[in-house]
DNA sequence: AAGAAGATTGACTAATCAGTCGATATTGAT
DNA sequence: ATCAATATCGACTGATTAGTCAATCTTCTT
């Protein structure tokens, strides 16, 4: 593994446990097993390593997600497979689910770096479909999505907290359900 | 208003901006218009200090919160009416937002922490409420609690967004109703 | 084989910052 | 008025840390 993966890897789990400020760059260096110099041969400042992980991190989730959605699926479908494939995929990703949260709560995170990523792009698309469609609330799409992205943190959260849970199916249904009642129409 | 008073003010407001690791203590006592020293008279450590800019803040979202709430309200309303005063003090108070997004995903905060506070325990008895009436899902009381605040930052990241659907009351009613449809019955 | 380009090292620096401390000022109780 | 307790000051320190740099090593091209 090349030593700017390994530096990445490294520097994701003392930012996970110690917090971004909590974690000297020579400390990644050395728990890496390579020179203090070789972190800034790779990466000019601090901080661009923090948003190269981040940006990282959002495409590994991208490519994840959307290789578990099947052609052919309806929307409802859909939509759970990639809230089952983000949520199972935080759970197994401890370290990126703190390391995400972290970073989307410093002031290295901006709305205009997050639009960016094609993540957000094909959530936004299947939002705006189901609205077309009139089976989600007549709401903005970019709305639809923040709720889904933060009914899929509550999730991720509530499951790591009761590990017995983790493997539930049933349990994971029913998480579903709330997310998919809050911004799906009301079928009175 | 007392040193103490002020330095939490103007690191609250500090924080908010640069981050806890971003601002200097002795930034914090200059423009507080205070000496150096007499930041660590109130607060033994800057963690002090954070931690308690964190509860005072917890205690002063619960006061205000309460007050709002009127006797003989339905369950329905008494949500509601807890749902929109923390929005609203959200919005109002945006430094008091961004410092609590930023402390709760800071290595300073735990979960015994946030369980020791009368805003949280107040939260899960009415959520227990919610449950035994049988208007609320049948899951446990702490995920329904948790589900909601996180709809309640959903919900102030929107509307601190869209600065114009601030005042528009429809709107806030459409963003309850995500909320309330998440932790609900449904109605078939 | 030569030599250029890139990779790697680790000692070093300039700056920063949390917290200390001894001195002075203010307040409140008797 | 006295005295003790508390508040306030600000210069200082010891430790830490992001980033630099000149030197060496490795790899690739021709």
């Amino acid at each position: 593994m090349d030593k700017r993966t390994v530096l990445m890897l490294t520097a994701k789990r003392l930012f996970a446990v110690n917090g971004f400020y909590g974690t000297p760059t020579a400390r990644i260096a050395k728990e890496a097993g390579v020179s203090n110099g070789i972190l800034f041969h790779y990466f000019p400042t601090k901080e661009a390593l923090i948003k190269a992980m981040y940006f990282d991190l959002k495409d590994r989730l991208f490519v994840y997600s959307t290789s578990q959605v099947y052609k052919g699926a309806t929307l409802k479908e859909s939509i759970y497979t990639l809230w089952l494939a983000a949520v199972e995929w935080n759970l197994e990703n401890p370290d990126d689910f703190d390391f995400m949260q972290q970073f989307e709560n410093s002031p290295y995170y901006s709305l205009e770096l997050e639009k960016s990523h094609r993540y957000v792009q094909m959530s936004l698309e299947l939002a705006q479909k189901g609205i077309d469609e009139g089976i989600f609330k007549q709401v903005p799409a970019s709305l639809l999505f923040q709720t889904m992205s933060g009914l899929v943190e509550t999730a991720v959260r509530y499951l790591r907290l009761f590990k017995e849970t983790q493997e539930d199916t049933e349990f994971k249904n029913r998480l579903f359900e709330m997310a998919w009642d809050a911004i799906s129409k009301n079928k009175i």
